[in-house]
DNA sequence: GCCAACGTTGGC
DNA sequence: GCCAACGTTGGC
């Protein structure tokens, strides 16, 4: 099984949103960056977990934990004109872009910051720390992984 | 296939 | 709102 990290604007789509949804699972849209969606297509499997991120908000930072529900499917949202996620040159019968489903597992006690994060030399090869990361779905190491989840259940 | 121009991400 | 660090596009 593996370990991801996956980002979201909470202003489009925060934790609180995915824990509302229908069976507390959602579609996971929006992908548009070749390298996420390979990863997502490629390598994600049912069962894996993910840490949620809230990206571009203050404070950035990872606010609890998510379960992969599905295999990759092609993300309907490419076809439909009035998303914002269109895609016109995405041709029906092969699909550019995908998506997995998500179900929420558990919202963390309090949120690990970005600043935390990179305050620990644990984690100092996080794929998400490295300068000029744009990913917005990257690996996590178990390590990495055991180690934030023991940061979360901490006090502090 | 190169690369300049442009668009996007996302922290700050 | 700024801008660094990318990724994408398209002319050549």
């Amino acid at each position: 099984m593996n370990y991801w990290l996956m980002k979201s604007e909470p202003d489009v789509f925060g934790i609180d949103d995915l824990q509302q949804s229908p069976n507390q699972t959602d579609s996971w849209d929006g992908v548009r960056n070749y390298q996420a969606r390979n990863m997502l297509r490629d390598q994600m499997q049912v069962g894996d977990l993910a840490f949620f991120y809230h990206s571009n908000c203050k404070p950035p930072g990872i606010v609890g934990i998510m379960e992969i529900a599905s295999r990759a499917y092609p993300d309907p949202t490419q076809f439909d004109p009035d998303s914002d996620y269109y895609d016109p040159k995405s041709d029906p019968a092969n699909p550019r872009w995908y998506l997995v489903d998500v179900r929420f597992k558990r919202k963390f006690a309090r949120m690990i910051t970005l600043d935390e994060l990179r305050s620990h030399p644990e984690l100092a090869d996080m794929v998400v720390l490295r300068r000029g990361n744009r990913l917005s779905i990257t690996p996590v190491t178990k390590a990495e992984w055991d180690f934030i989840v023991a940061l979360a259940d901490s006090r502090d």
